[in-house]
DNA sequence: TTGCAACTAAACTCACCGGTTTATATTTTT
DNA sequence: AAAAATATAAACCGGTGAGTTTAGTTGCAA
């Protein structure tokens, strides 16, 4: 006994279920999603759903995980450690910030937020896969750079999360607050620029 | 006609019922608390509840107005303009930091993304009652500090910007994804100190 | 004492939602 | 073509929550 409630990946249908599942959650979070309405979206019957997941939770996991493991992917993919450190950070800072205020960046977090207490592990698994291992890559490089003599830095963790909040700077809680949703370059470059002048000025060699 | 759908303060109970609300809004959210579990903790019966506010939403606005507005109040008193930059932005981030951790800080911001489109004004408020109040008032100390060539810089608003964000450096995300809730004075004090080296490196005289 | 206003508990309406079942239809396999 | 697997619409179940109604109670003032 004790069914083990685990996914039914073989049905033809299941890519349409995760489709519509995606759509839904993303624009309505979990308990603001109804299962009916996922599966109107992802054009298949309640009951087919359920002969793929045995209940909402677990759909709403899969869903978040996925998405979670595509954002670390990308983040992956963002530095060349060849170049010099003002030059690198000013490349890693001009794609960091624009994914921070993408709409699909926002939403997620808003959701991570909105369910902490229904589903601890999703949001320290967003943690975890998002800013906890874009920190991790930068860190290393800035390790790196340090041997090197092209910086001066005793605690690189804390030099890293530095970098990344200075990214932070203005906009983001401009767009996660709804304060303002849509940003011009300037606005972007503005912050750029600044975060690298503020970290070199304390960590330039 | 058209009735004003308004609120009517004049009942004895009626802080009762706040007070029941704020308890309940804080611990649940706007969705995940009940009218029935309100009026339970406020010790007052739902149809009385009812004779003062027209409907939950505007139960939950009036709440959350009122926690936006101590909050600012008690923002507003932290600065003594008189102290050297150095000790100034040290004391600041002592208290800012502990504060941006603590549960009520948390939670009504966790509550104001998770509501933020249910209640875009909510948010609105919330960050101008908050976090933009905060980096006006240190805005202006940074001015003055500046003209009394203290410090030099020639954007006080990103200055003031980028000071707030070094405070919420590492442990704030770990709280907000609630990796971490409990932080030692040791690792507050490394990020404050930090902070301000950082921001002294870029604005010191 | 009477009358009135605030309050109460509890039952009720109505809508929605997660999940199941049923009876039928379509596809795929043999 | 027959059988088996998969999908379907629609009805249904049990539960919950917002907001209303009702019938009765408390307390105060004239």
């Amino acid at each position: 006994m004790t069914e083990a409630a685990t996914i039914n990946r073989t049905g033809r249908k299941f890519q349409q279920v995760l489709d519509g599942a995606r759509e839904v959650f993303l624009r309505d979070g979990f308990e603001g999603a109804s299962v009916d309405d996922i599966a109107r979206v992802a054009g298949v019957s309640k009951a087919t759903l359920y002969s793929y997941f045995p209940d909402k939770r677990l759909l709403f996991s899969e869903i978040t995980q996925t998405e979670c493991n595509a954002m670390a992917e990308r983040a992956l993919n963002l530095i060349d450690e060849t170049n010099p450190p003002r030059e690198v950070l000013t490349i890693a800072a001009s794609q960091i910030v624009p994914f921070l205020l993408s709409e699909f960046a926002q939403r997620i977090f808003r959701i991570c937020m909105a369910e902490r207490d229904r589903f601890p592990e999703l949001a320290r698994a967003f943690y975890a896969a998002g800013p906890g291992m874009g920190r991790q890559r930068l860190a290393e490089y800035l390790e790196l750079s340090t041997a090197r003599g092209e910086l001066v830095i005793d605690d690189v963790q804390m030099a890293a999360e530095q970098f990344s909040e200075l990214c932070k700077v203005k906009l983001w809680n401009l767009a996660a607050f709804g304060v303002q949703t849509e940003f011009s370059q300037e606005e972007i470059d503005d912050v750029v620029t600044n975060a690298v002048e503020t970290f070199m000025a304390r960590y330039g060699a």
